[in-house]
DNA sequence: TTGTAAGCGTTATCAT
DNA sequence: ATGATAACGCTTACAA
């Protein structure tokens, strides 16, 4: 910490009191002289005052910041929650400070550490994105009980306690999904997931499960089991492998599996559903192994809209879930707790359908 | 803020003074009776107290929170050096406090308010990761004359002021490139590169040209003008072209144009080293449209293993920056000047290839 | 071993 | 319109 030129330094050489310039600070305009507001501003210019924002916190019990805690999913793609975020509660006057940024699963006591240090550093409210929600619960409970702002981005509907929450809807993505494919005539539609995508949880995969036999229903399509297939990512494999394939190659990888598994039916599907753009590039690879047409005579949308999406042949179409998006939603609700209005308790994240040719000529 | 439990009530709870808790929470063993703190630890726990970091910052003159600020790269690939930061930098108790993610370049003045309310808020450290020099150091000055520790993450190896600084070696990038294609028995390779593509900042480009110079020097192959391409990128077409063109779709066009018009040239190169990953996908679309062979006839090297590098076909040989090893290794030299240690004044992030087939079949 | 008291830099209340 | 003074919650000499 730098050597402090205190407010009472300013006052000193100003030669008014310390309580004259926190009103000129704090622009309580009509209460303090002219003259005297010029000459103030003037010293404090001159000996390069910077007001310790902590000491004010001490004060008036407003910290500025808020605590943002991601678990369970911190991938590239994923931490575009922040700039949507940061961006407007930057504009607001509030900062982010990171607490536990984690790719994997946390334990819960972890996860209560972390909750536990933003509320001793008296952050005025907590953004928790997780991918979790058996656990969620008792970390909850101490912010819940501190009465501090609490906004929760996740997958799934929390039903357990009430709190604000940002949605990301994977039920809706398996909708859309499931009526562009109808919208293109497509009839018979696989689906290809996993039990253990490294960055994706659980519970994400029952949303979008959900969501594509939500779809299914919704349009009168049949419910095949046999065009479903959830495999296992064996993510402890031996080192060699794991060094040989990234988290991404290695989902890849299984979706290719599932796909050659599912194309040796007798029956085939005419479009393919993946929980994740990894999956699905592997989908991808093993239909045109065999020969297929994409996008006639199997069609295939992936979720997450990666950023290889765009770039792949064929362009792969997919589910965005706006993040950064998301980030301003969780922003938003954050700064209506924070002045005392009322919030949505539940606020859907934007599902948009992104296009490409594996879909669509 | 939630409702305090101070020091104080846990004090009077246990019959002792505040200054006996303070010792407990510090962890003065020997200061301390053993039923004492027996008894007041219990108190704690019955009263769920939790220590005012602030308070106790404004006593210690430590707050245990670096600031970090980016600015003009806040983009997916880019935002991975938070990870290694704050990884390293949590296992010490530190906490970042994020200060101004911008995409894009911000004014002189942004970026003065950015390292001023970090100052404001009493930060330990400053981490400034940022893709410009020019304006650089102005800011930087305040930060210097406070006595904070500062530490750089850049791509130029600023010579105006003496800050340590974590190098992303773009120059380097170059040289392992040209080497690569050298062995592979390449003499004669083209550049791609860009006056302004949106997210990379003009001194990168000049340090990957510089180091794509340089590696043709020292490998003793011919400097051919025809064979640089720089084109720029027009970011302010019209709404519609921009709604159509994500940034990556449009450096990736680019790279197309770029790489069609090296094709025209009679003598045309057996390899293209390109500034930027999308570009490069652009260039294979030429080559490809073109019917060369990748990597026979044309061989193919991008900068900064973007995600879709591993998943288009031909995959794409490109130079990993491993960012958020540099974001640990920030995190490192922060440490030490914050013990009084010496630190290296230019730490070099690692420069890797990743070899795929775009280079080798 | 424990308590007392001063101080960190603000803001807020009440005087003047 | 300005100033004196008391908090805010903690740590840390120093005293007991």
């Amino acid at each position: 910490m730098s050597k402090q030129i205190t407010s009472e330094m300013v006052a000193k050489k100003a030669g008014v009191s310390r309580a004259t310039v926190s009103l000129i600070l704090n622009g309580h305009l009509n209460r303090v002289g002219d003259e005297t507001r010029k000459r103030v501003l003037k010293v404090m210019d001159e000996l390069e005052y910077r007001p310790n924002l902590l000491a004010r916190t001490m004060k008036t019990k407003r910290s500025q910041i808020i605590g943002i805690i991601v678990e369970g999913i911190a991938e590239g793609w994923f931490t575009k929650i922040f700039f949507g975020a940061e961006e407007e509660l930057r504009k607001k006057g509030y900062q982010l400070l990171l607490s536990s940024l984690l790719f994997q699963k946390s334990s819960d006591k972890n996860l209560c550490d972390a909750v536990e240090l933003l509320l001793s550093r008296q952050v005025d409210g907590i953004i928790l994105i997780t991918s979790s929600i058996d656990r969620e619960i008792t970390p909850l409970k101490s912010i819940i009980s501190s009465e501090i702002p609490l906004i929760l981005v996740n997958f799934y509907p929390t039903k357990e306690v009430q709190v604000p929450k940002i949605y990301l809807d994977y039920v809706e993505a398996g909708k859309i999904s499931i009526q562009h494919f109808h919208s293109l005539g497509k009839r018979k539609i696989a689906y290809i997931g996993t039990d253990n995508l490294a960055n994706l949880s659980s519970n994400m995969r029952k949303e979008v499960l959900r969501g594509y036999k939500k779809g299914l229903k919704e349009f009168g399509l049949p419910y095949i089991p046999e065009f479903i297939k959830i495999k296992e990512v064996n993510i402890d494999s031996s080192p060699r492998e794991r060094l040989k394939f990234s988290k991404g190659r290695l989902s890849c990888e299984m979706g290719k599996k599932a796909m050659e598994e599912i194309l040796t039916l007798s029956e085939r599907p005419d479009a393919v559903y993946c929980m994740h753009d990894h999956i699905a590039y592997g989908a991808i690879a093993a239909i045109q192994a065999e020969g297929l047409k994409i996008p006639e005579e199997v069609a295939v949308i992936g979720n997450n809209n990666l950023e290889p999406s765009e770039f792949i042949v064929p362009g792969l179409t997919s589910i965005d879930m706006q993040l950064d998006r998301c980030g301003y939603l969780a922003a938003r609700s954050m700064l209506k707790l924070l002045e005392g209005e009322e919030v949505e308790m539940e606020v859907l994240g934007p599902v948009s359908l992104v296009v490409r040719s594996s879909t669509v000529i």
